[in-house]
DNA sequence: TTATATTTGTCAATTATTGACAAGTCATAA
DNA sequence: TTATGACTTGTCAATAATTGACAAATATAA
């Protein structure tokens, strides 16, 4: 999963523990530790702290989580690709 | 909804009643009403049967189902076109 | 060993989704 | 007008999914 790699990568180096980041994030360390292997989502108030604890985009935070929620609706399906064309067509519609 | 109008659309054009799907489906009819404007989501046994019923593709109804998902997730998100190009890019890793 | 960081498994509590029901609208027929 | 049939709307309880916490396990060092 793209965001837990992402905010894995950037908490490293940044030297901070996990403990530090869920205590900001007022959650316990195995909750954190799940986001972060993508065992568990975050939530979007978790993302937007996230990007400034870890002095970050936030949109581009965002999208990294976004992507990964709709990957995770798209995997184990045949049809996912076909699913994809039609978003794309669609989305620009309302989308800007 | 994609989906939606597409059962609409074959339902009326094999000159159906909403209460006759509904009632293969085993749900009742405001239930379908509802999918049909989509308002409410079909559960995925219910696009494959509908697709019998229909005498439409079944691949096609699902992937029109699953965009609708897609779509549902991403509206009004700012960031839906970047997490899409996202999600483009990661699929091509598993899917084929 | 001990201490610290992270992970794993399980659970109750919250939240979301599902489908049913009753009542509503709208159009048309009698 | 009233009655009927097709569909829609609003609300609700039952079910299912998600969330976060806790305890315990594993790992990594000192």
């Amino acid at each position: 999963m793209e965001f837990g790699e992402q905010i894995r990568e950037l908490r490293e180096s940044k030297g901070l523990l996990q403990r530090q980041l869920a205590a900001n994030l007022e959650i316990d360390t195995p909750l954190f530790s799940k986001i972060e292997r993508g065992e568990r989502k975050a939530r979007k108030e978790h993302v937007e702290k996230l990007s400034t604890l870890l002095e970050t985009d936030k949109d581009q935070l965002l999208s990294l989580w976004l992507a990964d929620q709709v990957i995770d609706l798209l995997k184990d399906e045949p049809q996912a690709k076909e699913a994809l064309k039609i978003v794309q067509r669609e989305i620009k519609k309302y989308g800007h």
